[in-house]
DNA sequence: TCAATACTGAACCGATTGGTCCACAATTGG
DNA sequence: CCAATTGTGGACCAATCGGTTCAGTATTGA
């Protein structure tokens, strides 16, 4: 059908070079050169595949939360485990992933959270991101009051509490693990920030 | 003594408008006409004063911590109350100033912490934002040390540990107040992440 | 084979970046 | 009053910013 040379790069695979320099080094911190650097394209071949920087920025995210984001839930649903289990293993999952040598350290959701509040990040990258964070607290909260009905927990805290806590951990951990935290001291963290659920 | 002209505008007062810019838009989404724009002054003036961005920024920094960073521990020292109340109340403490609307919403350390990673920080700004990071895990450890020597905590958890976890919680306080949470929802949270100590 | 298509690399764009310099104004202490 | 000192504002700098354009080339389907 479409006639034309065929691009002579792995789109896929350049996206995800642009991603990890934004987990990196955040979207002001991060330069076109960079990204063509690291994407080893040049800069029209960029435009021509991903729009501008900001619609790059907003791709990587997607790609973030596709493949790094929304993997760690999975194990809040495996119901052959005990629900506190199924918490820490949640935690455990994201502090494995934020601390992994073959990635940079933190979340790149929770850096370019922090960077919603000025005005530097790109058209649609704030909503997105807010919405992401939004769609995290309501399945989490959706979560908990199922599991509340379940009887697997007491009703003493409203499911959105919960959901909120978990989210404000998630936070923590990937800042704690960009100031240099190892799996070690996080899994200490996780074991004691669960003990209300047991 | 020293001869000359006077400066004409107040220096702290100036330090202080750039840190709140760099508290809202980060380090490298910082430029310098944001910060004489938000100082009043000119660049000649910002670099006889200041020096350049960048030490300019490690000033930010010092008069943050100073002035924002230090305050709440003092709620961890009022013997009247119980341990618990402490805690929560140094919580508290941080959760008010990082939801206040007089004032860029998180923290200033925080979101800093999270821009270590890249290259993007000046000269001495990561290994000074470390060190107070690293002076908090450490004063906190004291602490919960000497707590668990009046026999105000029992000793199930290590004091490190549980400094780890205050400071995660305050990580993840920050972000979650830049993500848009008012100081309603950071309470409850923190109501429900100190169980473990009542 | 060949016209149509689409990627490539480099030149180029104006704007802005952080930073310097300097003539001049203002204020100081002697 | 006056020389010494210091701040001010604006001109100026090279480098880089994000972004565009385009001639040339490679590849395609017909």
């Amino acid at each position: 059908m479409t006639a034309g040379r065929n691009r002579s790069f792995d789109k896929d695979d350049a996206l995800e070079q642009a991603m990890l320099v934004f987990w990196t080094n955040g979207y002001p911190g991060t330069s076109l050169s960079d990204l063509t650097n690291a994407m080893e394209i040049n800069k029209s071949s960029l435009y021509s595949a991903f729009g501008n920087k900001g619609k790059l920025f907003n791709q990587a995210i997607d790609l973030y939360s596709n493949k790094y984001g929304l993997v760690h839930t999975d194990e809040l649903s495996k119901m052959e485990k005990t629900l506190p289990e199924r918490i820490r293993n949640f935690l455990l999952s994201i502090a494995r992933m934020i601390t992994s040598s073959n990635l940079p350290k933190g979340c790149l959701l929770c850096n370019s959270t922090s960077e919603i509040a000025g005005n530097c990040l790109p058209d649609n990258a704030a909503k997105n991101i807010s919405a992401m964070n939004q769609h995290t607290v309501i399945s989490l909260t959706d979560f908990f009051q199922k599991e509340q009905q379940k009887g697997n927990l007491n009703d003493k805290f409203s499911p959105n509490t919960l959901a909120n806590y978990l989210l404000t951990l998630q936070f923590g951990l990937a800042v704690s693990a960009r100031n240099g935290s190892d799996m070690e001291e996080l899994e200490e963290v996780i074991n004691f920030s669960i003990v209300q659920f047991e």
